[in-house]
RNA sequence: GGCGCCGUGGCCGAGUGGUUAGGCAGCGGCCUGCAAAGCCGCGUACACCGGUUCGACUCCGGUCGGCGCCUCCA
């Protein structure tokens, strides 16, 4: 299996089964319901231990919660705690609705602050990191690798309203000293206050994955400054931290990116609610994920339409598929992760142990589960039927269209006279 | 301005130095009482300009355009 690395700008070959593969998947940071764009990087941490784990890999996938950050303390001032708890309890629901199950850790960066705060410790005692009037400092100019990942040369970078307290303009806060109007705090060597915006990433991984893993996933968005900076914090202290930085594309509206300051969002929950989760997720399948893909009117609905593709292969009678149809499956997924590949041979398949096979990788099995028709439904259908028998087709196509309008469609199905119900799509 | 990604037929979207991607939509046909679903057939696309090559959509250079990041952002 290989995958795009951000870092080395090239696919990287992961190591032969069963690894061990470590995966770190960077979470949201709970303020607000999450986008559709925000589960992006979650489908696809759980979609890709799927497929590692069915080639026989053991894989550990770990998914935080950032509940302590400075959007946090601006959206709900004086009750920043609720509002975190009630915004990770939407995320927890909504992720949970897709249907794929659950990381094997979703730490929230709350509950690890002594580890925080020992980490930043060991920053300050090697010189990486410094202490002003309550706030602690990553020290950019100690850590000549600094830029690495997202090519970035530290003169570069743009200076912003600049910190007095810095040494430098690029250096980053790991600790920052409480303020009155913030209503959560942490005790510390350097009095009260709570954790920087990267540092809980560091310290999450390496609590639960180790100083090395394979596999760091998140939006593109986040490669500068935050993945930056947590690859500086931890290679400082000698950790290896990350072999492959996989990022996926961002999701755009209407051409511009799908976020939160922009406002142009569509909600997890309501995608889930309109649109259903297959469909949610089969727009994933249909995009590769380290590419931007658009959520208009047309992609959705044309993802909806190969689901329902999907739901009438599976209605119909199962063939055999080429011996070759699984390998050249696996073939896709194993380069890069191609789904808009995989989808492709998938569309050749009529073979439903196949297809369920290839759909359950995605967590998209349920498009196999047929909805029964409610008994009055099907007594329409059957009073259809008779009134076909009796050549009455005036009534026939009453009750087609009553039972249409009441969100079932009925299909004939050849020879016998016997029919079929069907959601209507 | 700096760093990076990308430009494929009406739309979405893979891929390859010379051979059918696939899906959605559309058109024609088969099937059907009529439909729906399905099946069959139909579109000679790769931003532009140069270059390399026997041959480029695919490699190289440039131009134009779009997008992301440059300490709020998955």
């Amino acid at each position: 299996m290989r995958l795009y690395s951000t870092l080395s700008h090239r696919k990287e070959e992961l190591p032969p089964p069963p690894g061990p593969v470590g995966m770190y998947v960077c979470g949201p940071t709970v303020y607000a319901r999450a986008h559709v764009g925000n589960a992006r990087p979650f489908v696809l941490g759980m979609w890709l231990r799927s497929w590692l784990r069915s080639q026989g890999y053991d894989v550990t996938l770990v998914h935080n919660i950032t509940d302590i950050n400075d959007k946090i303390y601006e959206a709900a001032p004086g009750a920043s705690a609720p509002l975190a708890e009630r915004a990770t309890r939407w995320y927890l629901e909504d992720t949970a609705d897709l249907g794929l199950g659950m990381p094997d850790h979703v730490p929230k960066a709350s509950e690890l602050v002594p580890q925080i705060v020992a980490f930043i410790e060991q920053l300050v005692e090697r010189g990486h990191a410094y202490a002003v009037e309550g706030d602690v400092y990553f020290r950019v100019a100690s850590y000549p690798e600094y830029g690495r990942l997202s090519g970035q040369r530290p003169d570069d970078v743009e200076e912003q309203e600049p910190n007095p307290l810095k040494e430098d303009p690029r250096d980053f806060a790991l600790w920052k000293a409480n303020k009155p109007d913030e209503d959560t705090w942490w005790d510390s060597p350097w009095g009260r206050g709570r954790p920087g915006w990267h540092i809980e990433c560091s310290v999450m991984a390496e609590e639960l994955l180790g100083p090395a893993f394979e596999i760091h996933g998140g939006g593109l968005d986040l490669v500068f400054p935050h993945h930056e900076n947590e690859v500086a914090q931890s290679r400082a202290l000698g950790r290896e931290f990350a072999r492959i930085w996989a990022h996926n594309g961002i999701l755009r509206f209407t051409g511009e990116k799908m976020s939160k300051s922009l406002g142009n969002v569509t909600t997890l929950r309501e995608a889930i609610d309109e649109y259903g989760r297959e469909t949610v997720l089969v727009f994933f399948l249909t995009g590769h994920w380290s590419k931007p893909i658009d959520f208009s009117e047309e992609t959705v609905r044309a993802a909806q339409a190969r689901a329902e593709r999907f739901r009438d292969v599976l209605r119909a009678a199962s063939e055999p598929a080429p011996p070759d149809a699984w390998q050249r499956f696996a073939a896709a997924l194993d380069d890069d992760f191609n789904t808009p590949q995989a989808l492709a041979v998938m569309h050749e398949w009529r073979d439903h142990d196949l297809l369920l096979r290839a759909l359950g990788v995605f967590g998209l099995a349920a498009l196999a589960a047929e909805a029964e028709a409610p008994e009055e439904i099907r007594a329409l259908a059957e009073q259809r039927a008779a009134a076909r028998d009796r050549r009455d087709f005036g009534e026939a196509d009453r009750l087609r269209e009553e039972i249409e309008s009441r969100g079932w469609t009925v299909r004939d199905v050849a020879g016998d006279g016997g029919f079929q119900l069907v959601p209507r799509a």
